[in-house]
RNA sequence: GCUCGAGUGGUGGAAUUGGUAGACACGUUGGACUUAAAAUCCAAUGAACAGCAAUGUUCGUGCGGGUUCAAGUCCCGCCUCGAGUACCA
C-alpha cells in the first residue's frame, strides 16, 4: 500500500466527525484543559496559510494533552459582525448575513481540511442572535452596576441608590465622572426620575455622554484614526470635523488598577504585558489648583513633580481648554483665536507627531503660584493635550525639557530650584539626585521627601492632593453601522431604558439600504420597523412611536470587540438558553489553560475582555477574573511579494536586472505566475487583466524575472498563499508539520515553500517503517536497545519541547528518529506502536491510518502517551571532547563510571595528547566528568 | 526619543545550567537504480590554506572590548533590522 495522503486523510476527517471524536463533555473524572484559538473573522477572501499557524500549533498541544489523559475543550467559532461584510452589503445590496455565511462555510471547508481536533458541536458566531442576546444581557448588567472603590469591585446600581437616599453622594467612593455634582439624602428624594437618571448614567458601568468623534459630513460617519489621512477621509479624501455625539462608553477606567495588578499573575509573554501596561498609564503624582488673579476660576493640574512646584515660571493650556477663550485678555484675542483656530485644523496625530517645532501664544492673563502668591503667566500651546489629565500643566522649565525648550524659545525665565546643578542649558530630571532649593520650606530636601511634604502642605491650604493618574481611557462603544449587535435600548424623553432582559435577543431589523439616511442617522434610522412597546414588548413600526407606550429603539449598534470580549466563556456551555452558560460548566472550566493568538490584539481585544471578565466575576457570574492563564503569540507569517518593472506611460515592462537607474512604476503580480527561479510566465501575466495583452518585455536571457519583497501577506499585494493547494498536493499531515518546522512559533517568517518536500519525505519514510509495497511489515519480534534508545530519545524530546513549545525542534527529533529506525531496520510493534501516538498530535491522519493498520479499532486520539523510560537511554561510555586552550582537538571514549583523576591519567598518556603537547607540560587540566576534558598550557 | 525582541553556512533554522558551533531540512554537487523520467537510495557540502590521500592548520555565531580553563550563551559599549508606543505633564 503506498502512502495516499488525499485518501487517508478524507476517509479519517469523515470518521472523526461521524464518531464526534472530539466532543467534549461538561462532566469528567478526567482533569480538564482548555485550549483556545483567536476566532477568525471570515473575510472574503478566505483562509491564507498564515492564519493555521495559530490554530495547528494549539490542535497539537490539545491532541497531546488527550493522549495525556486531559478532558480537553477545544472549540473554534466566527467573529462574524464586521466592516467588510457591511461594506460589500453596501456595494451590492446583498445582507451581509448572507456573506457571511458564504464565507463561514467556505472557513469551514478550509478548516476542515486541516485536520484540526475542534469540537464543533460548540461553535459559536457572534452574529447569531442565541449568541448576541448574552451580549446584549451583558450590557444590560454593566448598565445596571457602578464600581464601589471601598469593596473595590463592580456592584448592582440599587446599592447606590440605597446609599443616596439615606446620606446622598459626598461620602460615596465610586469611579463615576469628573463632573459629578455633590448632593444630600434630601435633595435626591426631590430629584425628578429624569434627573436621578441622569446623575445615575455618571456611576454606570456603561453610560453614555457627550464624546468627541472624528465626523465626516459626506460619508455620514465617524471614522477612526486611521481611516483620516491628512485630515481628509481615506475614503474619498471628504473633510472631517471634531464633532460632540451622544455615545455609549464604557468605564473601563475604572478597573485601570486591576488590570494593571492582574498582569502579574498572567503567564503571557513579557513584551505583551509591558504593552497593556503603556496603554494603562499609571502615574503617581498629584492634582494642584491654581488660582487666578481677576477670575473665579481655577486651573486644576497634574503633575507628577509637585516637588518642583517652586520652580514653576508659567502655565500651559491646550488651545481647547475651556478656560482659553475666558481668559484671554483682548490684547491677545487676535493671537489666540488664530492659534486655537490653526491647532483645531491639525489632528491629535499630526500635533503629538510634530516634536521639533515650537509654537504657542500669551493669553495675558495670569495665576497665583498656591504658595509664593506670585504671578504665573498663562500661555497655550499644543503640545499640551485636552484628553490627557487636566489638559493644562504648571510648567517648571528647569525641571521638564519640554518646558525648558518652551521657555528658552518665548524667552521665558528659567527658575532653577536644584542644588549644585546648572540649569540654564538644559533641564534636570534626574529624581534620584534631586536636592531641593530656593523652595521655602522643601529646601535641602530629596524628591520622595519633598514629594510627600509638599502634598500634605497643598492639601492643609485647600489647594491640592496626591493623585493617580491612569492614561486608559473610557471606551466608545457606539458604531453608527449595521452589522453589528443591536443596543437593547429605547429611549423615553431622551432617556434611555433597558429592554427586560426576558425580550431578548432583540434582533436586528430589515433595512432597504445599509448607508447613513439622509438625515445623518446611523443606518438603523433607515429601518421602518424599530421602536419598542412596552406593553407587547415587541419591536413595531416606527409610526406606531407615541412616546407614551411605544419609544424609539437605540439606532447605534455595538463595536467589533462587544462579542469578542466573552466568547471564551459561551463555549464552555454553547446552546444553553437559559443563561449564557451555567454555573456547573462554568465551574468545571474555569477558564483558558492555552490561549494563541496574535500580539496585535494586545491593547484592544485582550484588554477589553479582561475588564468584562473581571466586571462579570464581581457580579459572581464567573467563578474567576481572569480568563487566560497562558497566552501565545504566534508570529504573522509573511507574504513574498513579487514585482514586475513597468517604464512610465508605456506598456513595456523590464526585467529586474535591467532596471538599473532608469525610472520604473513597481507593480505587484500574483505570486502564481513566478516559479521558484523568480521568472514570470509571460502568458499567465498577459491573460491576467486586459490592458496587460498587449504587452511588450524588456528580457534577460530570454526571461523575465521579477523582483521580490517580503511583506505582510494580503490579497492586494497578491502575495497570499492559500493552504488548500498544499493539502492537495502534499496533504494536511504535510502542511501541519511545515508550519511547524519553518521556525520558532512565535517569530515572524516569510512563507517559502522550498523545504516542504523534507518533511513529505519524512512522512512516506515514516510510512515505510511500516509498509513495504501492499504488505505490512510491521512484526512481533523484540525492540533491539538500540531501537527502544531511539524511540525513547523521541518520547523524552517530544514531551520536553511541547511544554515549552517549541513545535519546530519537535518536527527535526521525529526526522531523527524515524532515520535512525530506518538504519536499523526496525520494524517491531513495541516501537512502532507507541511511535504512532507520539507523533499523532503533529500528523493526525497518517498516525490514525498506521494505528488502525497495527490492528486497532478505535481511535488514536485517546490513546495514552508512551511512556518515557529513561533506563533505555543510560549510557555506561561518553565521548569525551578533549580540548586544548579552548579548543576541540579529537575525542575519546571513556567509561562515564570513570573518575576525574583516571580521566585526566588516561587522556595525557593518550598519543594524540602527547602530539599536541610537543613535549609541553599543561599547567593545569580540567575534567568535567560526562561532559569535557580541557588541557591547559 | 523610549520600551521590547532579533542578528549563526547559499537558505529555513538547531545548540540543556557557559562545556564538541552549524542538529534537522532545503538547495547544490557526484553516484546507484531506470531505455528514459518520476520515485527511491548512497556520498559530499561553513570559509580559507596545505596535502595524491587519510588528514592537518587557521578563521568563523552583527561590530569593539571584558570575565573565564572554556563564551553563540555572561558583563560593558556600539551598529543594523523588526515590533510596540509617543510633546503623557
Amino acid at each position: 500500500m503506498k502512502y495516499n495522503f488525499n485518501e487517508i486523510e478524507a476517509k479519517w476527517q469523515e470518521y472523526w466527525a461521524k464518531n464526534q471524536t472530539f466532543k467534549a463533555e461538561n462532566h469528567s473524572d478526567k482533569p480538564k484543559f482548555y485550549v483556545l484559538d483567536m476566532f477568525p473573522y471570515p473575510s472574503g477572501a478566505g483562509l491564507h496559510v498564515g492564519h493555521p499557524l495559530g490554530y495547528i500549533a494549539s490542535d497539537i498541544y490539545a491532541r497531546y494533552k488527550r493522549h495525556k489523559g486531559f478532558n480537553v475543550l477545544h472549540p473554534m467559532g466566527y467573529d462574524s459582525f464586521g466592516l467588510p461584510a457591511e461594506q460589500y452589503a453596501i456595494q451590492t445590496g446583498q445582507h451581509p448575513a448572507i456573506t457571511t455565511e458564504a464565507n463561514i462555510k467556505r472557513y469551514r471547508e478550509q478548516l476542515d481540511q486541516i485536520g484540526f481536533s475542534f469540537d464543533w458541536s460548540r461553535e459559536v458566531r457572534t452574529s447569531d442572535p442565541d449568541f448576541y442576546r448574552w451580549t446584549q444581557w451583558i450590557f444590560i448588567q454593566l448598565f445596571d452596576s457602578w464600581y464601589n472603590k471601598e469593596s473595590d469591585k463592580a456592584e448592582p446600581i440599587s446599592s447606590l441608590t440605597q446609599k443616596f437616599e439615606k446620606e446622598g453622594n459626598e461620602a460615596v467612593q465610586a469611579a463615576c465622572d469628573e463632573n459629578t455634582p455633590v448632593f444630600t439624602a434630601e435633595q435626591w428624594h426631590a430629584f425628578t426620575s429624569e434627573e436621578k437618571e441622569e446623575l445615575l448614567l455618571k456611576y454606570r458601568l456603561t453610560y453614555l455622554a457627550d464624546t468627541e468623534v472624528n465626523w465626516c459630513p459626506a460619508l455620514g460617519t465617524v471614522l477612526a484614526n486611521d481611516e483620516i489621512v491628512n485630515g481628509v477621509s481615506e475614503r474619498g479624501g471628504h473633510p472631517v470635523e471634531r464633532k460632540k455625539m451622544k455615545q455609549w462608553n464604557m468605564r473601563i477606567s475604572a478597573y485601570a488598577e486591576r488590570l494593571l495588578q492582574g498582569l502579574d499573575k498572567l503567564d503571557w509573554p513579557e513584551p505583551l504585558k509591558e504593552i497593556q501596561r503603556n496603554w494603562i498609564g499609571k502615574s503617581i503624582g498629584a492634582q494642584v489648583t491654581f488660582d487666578l488673579k481677576d477670575y473665579d476660576e481655577t486651573i486644576s493640574v497634574f503633575t507628577t513633580r509637585p516637588d518642583t512646584i517652586f520652580g514653576v515660571s508659567f502655565m500651559t493650556l491646550a488651545p481647547e481648554h475651556e478656560l482659553v477663550e475666558k481668559i484671554t485678555t483682548p490684547a491677545q484675542k487676535e493671537a489666540v483665536d488664530a492659534y486655537v483656530k490653526a491647532t483645531a485644523k491639525r489632528s491629535e496625530r499630526e500635533r503629538m507627531a510634530d516634536v521639533k517645532t515650537i509654537t504657542g501664544v500669551f493669553t495675558g492673563a495670569y495665576a497665583e503660584h498656591p504658595f509664593t502668591k506670585e504671578p504665573v503667566p498663562v500661555w497655550i500651546g499644543d503640545y499640551v493635550l485636552a484628553g490627557y489629565g487636566t489638559g493644562a500643566v504648571m510648567a517648571v522649565p528647569c525641571g521638564d525639557q519640554r518646558d525648558h525648550d518652551f521657555a528658552r524659545h518665548f524667552n521665558l525665565p528659567v527658575p532653577n530650584i536644584f542644588e549644585g546643578v546648572d540649569t540654564s542649558e538644559e533641564a534636570f530630571a534626574d529624581k534620584e539626585n534631586t536636592v531641593i532649593t530656593n523652595s521655602m520650606f522643601l529646601n535641602g530636601m530629596d524628591h520622595k521627601s519633598a514629594t510627600k511634604r509638599v502634598i500634605k502642605a497643598l492639601e492643609e491650604i485647600g489647594k491640592g492632593y496626591g493623585k493617580i493618574n491612569y492614561r486608559l481611557r473610557d471606551a466608545v462603544f457606539s458604531r453608527q453601522r449595521y452589522w453589528g449587535e443591536p443596543f437593547p435600548v429605547y429611549y423615553v424623553n431622551g432617556m434611555p431604558r433597558m429592554i427586560d432582559e426576558k425580550h431578548l435577543p432583540l434582533q436586528l431589523p430589515e433595512v432597504e439600504k445599509y448607508l447613513p439616511t439622509e438625515s445623518g442617522e446611523p443606518p438603523l434610522g433607515n429601518a421602518a420597523e424599530w421602536a419598542w412597546d412596552t406593553t407587547k414588548n415587541e419591536v413595531v413600526s416606527n409610526s406606531l412611536v407615541d412616546n407614551e407606550q411605544v419609544f424609539p429603539l437605540e439606532l447605534n449598534t455595538m463595536p467589533g470587540w462587544a462579542g469578542s470580549s466573552w466568547y471564551f466563556n459561551r463555549y464552555m456551555d454553547a446552546g444553553n438558553s437559559e443563561t449564557f452558560a451555567s454555573q456547573e460548566a462554568l465551574n468545571y472550566w474555569k477558564d483558558v489553560d492555552l490561549y494563541i493568538g496574535g500580539s496585535e490584539h494586545a491593547t484592544g481585544h485582550l484588554l477589553y475582555s479582561r475588564f468584562w471578565q473581571k466586571f462579570m466575576f464581581d457580579r459572581n457570574w464567573l467563578p474567576v477574573d481572569e480568563y487566560a492563564r497562558k497566552l501565545i503569540n504566534q508570529g504573522m507569517i509573511l507574504g513574498t511579494s513579487a514585482f514586475v518593472y513597468r517604464l512610465p506611460e508605456q506598456n513595456v515592462f523590464v526585467s529586474k536586472n535591467l532596471v538599473a537607474e532608469r525610472e520604473v512604476q513597481p507593480i505587484h503580480v500574483d505570486v502564481s505566475m513566478v516559479n521558484a527561479s523568480d521568472e514570470l510566465d509571460i502568458e499567465a501575466f498577459r491573460s491576467w487583466r486586459p490592458e496587460f495583452a498587449e504587452a511588450d518585455f524588456e528580457l534577460e536571457d530570454g526571461k523575465y524575472v521579477v523582483g521580490r519583497e517580503v511583506e505582510k501577506m494580503s490579497k492586494s499585494k497578491y502575495n497570499v498563499v492559500n493552504p488548500d493547494d498544499i493539502c492537495r498536493q502534499y496533504g494536511a499531515d504535510t502542511l501541519r508539520l511545515y508550519e511547524m518546522f519553518l521556525g520558532p512559533l512565535e517569530q515572524a517568517k516569510p512563507w517559502n515553500t522550498a523545504g516542504i518536500s523534507g518533511v513529505h519525505n519524512f512522512l512516506k519514510k515514516l510510512w515505510r517503517l511500516y509498509f513495504k509495497g501492499d504488505e505490512m511489515i510491521v512484526t512481533d519480534e523484540k525492540a533491539s536497545k538500540e531501537n527502544l534508545k531511539s524511540l525513547h530519545k523521541a518520547i523524552k524530546k517530544a514531551e520536553d519541547d511541547i511544554e515549552n513549545f517549541s513545535f519546530n525542534t519537535t518536527v527535526s527529533n521525529f526526522m531523527i528518529c524515524v532515520n535512525e529506525l530506518s538504519a536499523q531496520d526496525c520494524h517491531s510493534r513495541e516501537v512502532l506502536e507507541p511511535l504512532s501516538v507520539i507523533i499523532a498530535p503533529y500528523a493526525p491522519h497518517i498516525a490514525e491510518e498506521l494505528w488502525a493498520a497495527l490492528g486497532h479499532d478505535t481511535s488514536v486520539a485517546h490513546a495514552a502517551f508512551p511512556e518515557f523510560k529513561a533506563e533505555y537511554l543510560v549510557e555506561d561510555t561518553k565521548n569525551y571532547p578533549i580540548s586544548f586552550n579552548g579548543k576541540m582537538r579529537f575525542t575519546l571514549e571513556l567509561p562515564l563510571d570513570m573518575s576525574r583523576e583516571e580521566i585526566e591519567k588516561t587522556v595525557l598518556e593518550n598519543e594524540k595528547t602527547q602530539a599536541q603537547l610537543e613535549g609541553r607540560t599543561p599547567e593545569k587540566v580540567i575534567v568535567v566528568p560526562g561532559k569535557i576534558v580541557n588541557i591547559v598550557g
